[in-house]
DNA sequence: CATGAATGAGCCTTCATTCAT
DNA sequence: AATGAATGAAGGCTCATTCAT
């Protein structure tokens, strides 16, 4: 195996490999061998680059924070409100996997770290509120119920292992949440 | 005299008890002698009435599918439409805390058993039917992707971190969802 | 195995076997796997009675130190100075290996606590006082140069690995040290 | 140029600077990475030094075992038996600090190797009585008692961490010493 | 029934050692 | 010669589980 030229590429290398068995498994039945396996190096390896199981956890979810960013960016624009729901929920239900598995993740790190104190971590924070903006700007929403309900309604649409199973009516649903972002002026 | 009377009782009780523990921490985290301290017995009770931390685990989760219909049973009936909505968030909201702790607990249920085969089991197919039949008679929804479109939005609401620590604004919120839920005929 | 009845008395049995194994390897070369089979016992057991392998190791220690009382205790009174040396000397030449054991336990204790703090420990100066007043009223030493001296030589007397491969003349090295301690009034 | 000149010659430095880390933690306690650190090489270089950790230590031993020489040969020459014992005294009092880790590097040595065979080994041998016949003739002692017993005391002054930490009288001790020396014909 | 001491497999982590560069 | 990334066996410690009381 040659040496690794760029340590910081390799480590998120290793990063991105881990993602599959923390969301999996979740991080307390994840085991640092069976984690080595996965990722095909040695525990030693895994050690050389993240101080302890904990700390990988917690650069991990750094790094999928950005990686979404990516997701998110594939987006193409449109005039049409509608059109741009559906394009996002397209996008989601083409990653749906991958963004459950996300979900996965972040819970755990959640309950790593307590609910009541996560949004005091910079990294939650800034993941959190970098994504509310992306939607709000996406959507053109400039009202925060309208987007706590888009918000919830996503949320649940990449959480729900029983809609995770089944194909969903895109253009039924983007109908919906397009009526409903409009007709929100009716009600303030 | 002796002190348990119902041995059926008292590993309800049991799990009862052991919500808490699971929800906070993981399933992977609880340790059962941190289980047997916090319930208030020895680990060997604990084995006594539970043949391994699995099994009780598995119990608990479909001691607390049952204990949610209790829940929903509290639920007062309503011509309007829009009010049943806004009873139905106002429990849940009322009940955020428990409610969310609950998707923890399934979360952990659905991992251990694997998503992909979770619906083969009895129980977890049930309880999701019992949910969906209560919440389409409730609010009246007779359409599937109606359905599946509250559903989406009411799990994203119970099962997001960030929301749970806010108070949204119940009353937008429902009239942004039965206003949905009304002009889905328009779209079909 | 019967339930063990008195706690801490099966605490210091296994103290008094794990003696052997750090006197031979080493704190350090010791694994906490290989003091429970020397000890017949399992690991968990190992921790059951001792929360860590340095505070299994700091009790042998403090165990020790008493027991050495019962090996003094044993020695005789006599009128005569050189009869004590003798008795003394005698003593420590029939448990030399035991002594010597007891040197390297408490140089590995030493390092493990750094020597220039040692004895700011309770245990270790408590020990060693004890172990000065005890040589002094012994053999009716008052000066302090003296008792040092006298400590000096008993010390390298067990603590030499070289020594302890032969036979010294007990008889001969009780005359010169009575007459040391004897002859000490000429100098002051 | 090259930086090394003499390749026995940078074994023998890199051997010097390991001897503070054996003597301080004990073999068991250094790690081949903190040595490296310690003597500013990498792990790699160490090993083309040396096959192994234990073959390291040994050669650290042995050379010490050399050095020692050196200390001895500081010591003027003198008609007066007491002087002669007081310089000694002093030169080891002046260095006592390094004497005793000598000590501690010796225990570890014997514990690795069993103190049982360790004078079955050339080099222990060797030492052992290149360290005699030096005491003997230095003090002019001929008798085998008499030079046991000086050397216990010897021993015990150098290995004593608790001497180690007070001044000692120099001048009382000697003439204890040397009176001890010089009585030794009355009693044979 | 209830207890908690005992067990040992398995976890996270370290460290002597190797080897490609 | 020198480096340090990579390895995996082994160490300290935990924890689900059993069982004598």
């Amino acid at each position: 195996m040659p040496k690794i030229i760029d340590h910081d590429e390799y480590r998120k290398e290793l990063l991105c490999k881990s993602f599959e068995c923390f969301a999996a498994k979740g991080y307390g039945q994840v085991t640092m061998r069976a984690l080595a396996e996965h990722v095909g190096v040695s525990t030693g390896t895994l050690y050389h680059y993240f101080s302890s199981k904990e700390a990988l956890f917690e650069q991990l979810v750094a790094f999928q924070a950005d990686s979404d960013l990516m997701l998110a960016a594939r987006l193409p624009d449109s005039e049409n409100l509608q059109q741009r729901v559906h394009m996002l929920l397209k996008l989601l239900m083409e990653n749906r996997e991958y963004v459950f598995k996300q979900v996965c993740v972040w819970l755990d790190f959640g309950r790593q770290h307590g609910f009541d104190t996560l949004f005091k971590k910079e990294v939650v924070r800034q993941s959190y509120e970098r994504y509310m903006r992306f939607l709000s700007q996406y959507l053109g929403i400039s009202d925060k119920s309208s987007a706590d309900f888009v918000c919830s309604y996503l949320t649940g649409l990449v959480s729900d292992p029983y809609i995770m199973q089944q194909k969903i009516s895109v253009k039924k649903h983007s109908q919906l949440v397009a009526k409903a972002i409009a007709d929100y002026s009716k009600y303030k």
